[in-house]
DNA sequence: CTGAAAGCGCTTACAG
DNA sequence: CTGAAAGCGCTTACAG
């Protein structure tokens, strides 16, 4: 910038004007412009923000599970849309379910001076962005809601959804319905579980702790669980596998077992494929490109000074019915 | 920082020493120390790294096709697995396979100081990251190589991969084989169709230019291309479907029509449930973690100084038979 | 080892 | 409208 203000016999403070778009004579705007091609300048991001009144950066934090995870790359995907619509760029990071590394990243994220965080809250306490907050860092969470800090959450209909599931395999006339969930400390899996109760309860069934798997964390574990479950005296009629990766081993361990199409199965979130398999995967599916948009809007809606109290959204859910779901009991 | 110095009674330097862990008198470390807790005090890192002397921001960035695109939020994975590990954290946008926005994001990730960029290039021209690359700023190619720029690039066996999927189909007993493709001024695209090329010349057989189809840009697109491929005179007894998308498309529009299992298909990229379908796909599977990975590592290296010539390395892809691709012709 | 001072690349009152 | 000067939060020669 020293450079350019030679290059154009002005002012440095001439220079930042015109790159900001202030109000500049035309002819010295010009020879501004003109040395900017000519030098192949570029402001410094980085120090503008340092020295502008408002600190604002272009930049947000995204903190999410797993990238890995096409349910949470789809949410960053959202969020990514709606954050480029105004010239903004984000970091992201997977937290991993690591407490501590959700807390190490929205850290750094801070002090590199991001406008605003959205997370996936992993662990049980979130007040320490109470700290981000009063430097004016804009917070919103995503898939969960936080602890311990009052602030904006983007959530789908867990347990509508899960109670959606169920009913519909009680409706196909199932009484022995397996639950199948991720570890019970987390949000989603604690509400999806609670509808799968709730929907037994309805219908005059009581939960059978022996048809229940939690903390099934991947697909390779998602196998197993069914595979046990079927293998075991008195199995489940039908499955409720209450999240993607879980579906996919699932499907897996009924395809080996020579079971798919006779045990029934309604999956939460879809995957791909799933009206490939024969029958097709009936599940209750997330819109997750919906929910990182909603979260990006909220975000914004706060940079841009909304001071309403928080906000908790909830992005409906439905059920595609493919076939899986439909299968009676034998 | 000018705080925590007044309050540990030392002055700005001091403080500055201590949080970089430089040599510091006992004592006043534990002053500062002291101060630092007491104040919850956090260093700027863009203010550090506009100061220091080798200007490092312990940030990166990495621009991608689509992070919605499993394939890539896997690769995004890897690179962020190497970049966590070295304290690092990354940038990332979707080009969308548009050169504009491509060079959009690479200068605003330029503009706030990244160390280095991981580009998958879409445009035909990457010269303009000779600027940064003046700058100091390590660039590593992934997926594709880059044009007019020499730079180290992580790849995929493409066409390898193409060729062992063709040749496989050949061996099966096929000589009508389909390929489908992404637009044909995509590197991944070209490589596969000369892989496709070149092992139907090895089996003596012609390109039948009415059973490629190009430009096949989503499973819809798959789909339709399948279908009408299929619903033409003189169909094709195999497909060769060059990427996720498109084969999660034919695949959908195999069942519907009826010939899952009988039109013999080999994928390129494996995806989700591709071992639940009846018959399982035959892919040829690329491992994008490791090429996130070795493209992070690449970058790393350069980073630490590592001068010699630019390297492109080639991440090999492997045939997964699953019973798609061994189905004879009818 | 420590501190006072200069300065990274910018923006922004302030005076003209 | 323009420019000289101060200063954002830091690091780093430099002198002691």
């Amino acid at each position: 910038m020293k450079e350019v203000a030679a290059v154009a016999g002005v002012s440095l403070s001439t220079v930042s004007r015109v790159v900001n778009g202030d109000d500049v004579r035309a002819d010295l705007a010009k020879r501004v412009h003109d040395a900017v091609q000519e030098l192949g300048y570029r402001r410094d991001q980085t120090a503008s923000t340092l020295r502008r009144a408002d600190r604002t950066s272009g930049s947000i934090g995204l903190v999410i599970d797993d990238v890995g995870n096409p349910f949470f790359s789809v949410i960053q995907r959202g969020v990514e849309e709606v954050a480029r619509e105004r010239g903004v760029i984000v970091f992201v990071g997977s937290s991993d379910e690591d407490a501590e590394r959700e807390h190490e990243l929205a850290d750094a994220f801070g002090a590199r001076g991001v406008d605003g965080l959205i997370m996936v809250p992993a662990g049980t306490d979130q007040s320490y962005l109470q700290r981000e907050r009063r430097a004016g860092v804009g917070i919103v969470f995503v898939d969960r809601p936080p602890r311990r800090i009052d602030a904006d959450a983007v959530l789908s209909d867990n347990a509508a959804g899960a109670r959606m599931a169920v009913e519909h395999l009680i409706a196909a006339g199932h009484q022995r319905i397996a639950f199948l969930g991720d570890r019970p400390d987390i949000f989603t899996a604690i509400e999806r579980r609670r509808g799968y109760d709730e929907a037994l309860a309805a219908a005059g069934l009581a939960v059978d702790e022996r048809l229940v798997r939690e903390a099934v964390r991947s697909s390779a574990a998602g196998y197993e669980a069914v595979r046990r479950l079927l293998e075991a005296a008195d199995p489940p009629t039908a499955l409720f596998t209450s999240q993607n990766l879980i579906t996919i081993g699932a499907v897996r361990a009924l395809v080996d077992l020579g079971r798919h199409g006779a045990t029934a199965l309604v999956g939460f979130d879809d995957v791909a494929l799933s009206d490939a398999v024969k029958p097709g995967l009936t599940v209750v599916a997330q819109d997750p490109a919906a929910v990182g948009r909603a979260a990006a809007e909220r975000l914004f809606a706060r940079l841009d000074g909304d001071l309403s109290p928080a906000q908790e959204i909830v992005v409906p859910v439905r059920l595609i019915q493919r076939g899986s779901g439909e299968i009676a009991p034998a």
